[in-house]
DNA sequence: ATACAATTGTGAAATTAATCACGACGTTTA
DNA sequence: TAAACGTCGTGATTAATTTCACAATTGTAT
């Protein structure tokens, strides 16, 4: 689909973009260089040039770019004028707390319904979004759930994924340690916590700064 | 320090290993081989055995690696017997989550304290963790807390890190949407959640993937 | 013993991403 | 109007990471 050249190094950038770009604007700011949006979003000022430039001549040379015309093309780039419906499986800890942020600010996105195994969570409603028992899972994804976020125990974590997979759900961010298997068409995020400050820590640890790297 | 001739790339996988090694050792197995591991793990297996090789030979050929002597490899590569003692900042929906868990199951790193503005919050332990007000800051933090976790509203983010880098933390593991400026030699993680789930769905609508990719 | 099967470790190739560095061009100022 | 300046867009380069593919070596079976 669309433009099959973006590195996904790019993609993933996309959305901070235009995160900063949405809050210049909020700002009244109606211009922007490379290189403030660099200091900024703490990614090098070439590297942003290329990647605005896989969408073609988005600037103008000695000048930068408009604030406003930057952020109307991104919008439509991150389709943020449809929404993606997300289903979170699992409202523990981690899961609660994902409901009451819900995601809402600049986003496309949004959690519609949640489901536990524990009988006192169903029923409550956490920042609007529905709580149902897992057995309904079946029942109440109607196919217009493209998005599941696992924050279920990491030994439920397959069974429930290929749940998802039979019901139409075509990406899962999975924030359990487990790796789950899912049909070659799926795409899986992982946001692996522990691991993330384990690796911070031997980063400390072997790698040491110096005072100007 | 050490070797400073692990990529990154391989150093982030470190503690994926490390992890599912544990695993094996307690289902009693002795022997693995790079095809399991990358079966369980989802990385490739001459990625894994290229990550193993930076240090030294540590399989045997036709036989594959022995868990017990890869896990006591591992455990002091990633100096799993040392404890890192890490703060958290900001006791909200995150937060609170955050020390419900604190990272106990296989780690060296533990949170040892935390910290909010809210004086509903001050003086309740979480999971074993003391919270005071962020105004005791300075005071509680005793030199020993080299990672701070952040999970205050963004705008208070800046603020607080100048705050810890002058009380000596080394690392920051931030989970607001702002990016923070740091002294060169402080390593900051950002761990954007939006951004992780905005990113998910971008691929999915623009990069389908096909039965067989 | 010997043959067979399995699996490592690693050069080399391929892929992906980041950075340099500069010509071209628009803006601003006087 | 013209000169000075700022900033983009990008070819070329460099760096980082992944993957291929196979000789070497070991374990296992007969
Ligand atoms: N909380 C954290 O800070 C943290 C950090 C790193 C990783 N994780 C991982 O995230 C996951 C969730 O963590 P948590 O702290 O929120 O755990 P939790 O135990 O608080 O929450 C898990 C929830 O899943 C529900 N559940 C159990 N089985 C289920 C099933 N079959 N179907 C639906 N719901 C089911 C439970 O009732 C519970 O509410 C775990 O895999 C954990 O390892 C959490
Ligand atoms: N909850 C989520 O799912 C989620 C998802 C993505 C990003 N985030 C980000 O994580 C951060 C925390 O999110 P949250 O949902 O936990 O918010 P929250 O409002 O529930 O928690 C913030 C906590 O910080 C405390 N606080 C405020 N100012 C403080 C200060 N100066 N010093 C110490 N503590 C202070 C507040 O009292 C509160 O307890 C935010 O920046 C948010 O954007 C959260």
């Amino acid at each position: 689909m669309d433009q099959n050249k973006i590195p996904q190094a790019t993609a993933k950038r996309l959305p901070l973009y235009y995160r900063f770009l949405n809050n210049l604007q909020h700002q009244g700011k109606t211009r922007v260089s490379s290189k403030e949006l660099s200091e900024a979003v703490k990614v090098d000022s070439a590297t942003i040039r290329r990647d605005f430039s896989y969408f073609g001549a988005l600037g103008k040379k000695g000048y930068g770019y408009n604030v406003e015309y930057l952020l109307g093309f991104f919008r439509k780039t991150l389709d943020q004028d449809e929404t993606t419906e997300v289903a979170l499986i699992g409202v523990g800890n981690l899961g609660t707390a994902f409901l009451h942020y819900n995601f809402t600010k600049n986003n496309n996105t949004k959690i519609v319904m949640a489901f536990d195994a524990n009988p006192q969570r169903i029923g409550d409603e956490i920042g609007g979004v529905p709580i149902y028992h897992i057995d309904e899972l079946e029942e109440k994804m109607n196919g217009n759930v493209r998005v599941g976020i696992l924050t279920v125990p990491s030994k439920e974590a397959q069974g429930i994924t290929t749940r998802l997979v039979e019901h139409g759900v075509e990406g899962i961010l999975n924030f359990t340690p487990a790796r789950i298997t899912v049909p070659s068409h799926i795409r899986v995020h992982h946001i692996d916590l522990a691991v993330e400050l384990q690796a911070l820590v031997y980063f400390l640890k072997h790698y040491p700064l110096s005072k100007s790297e």
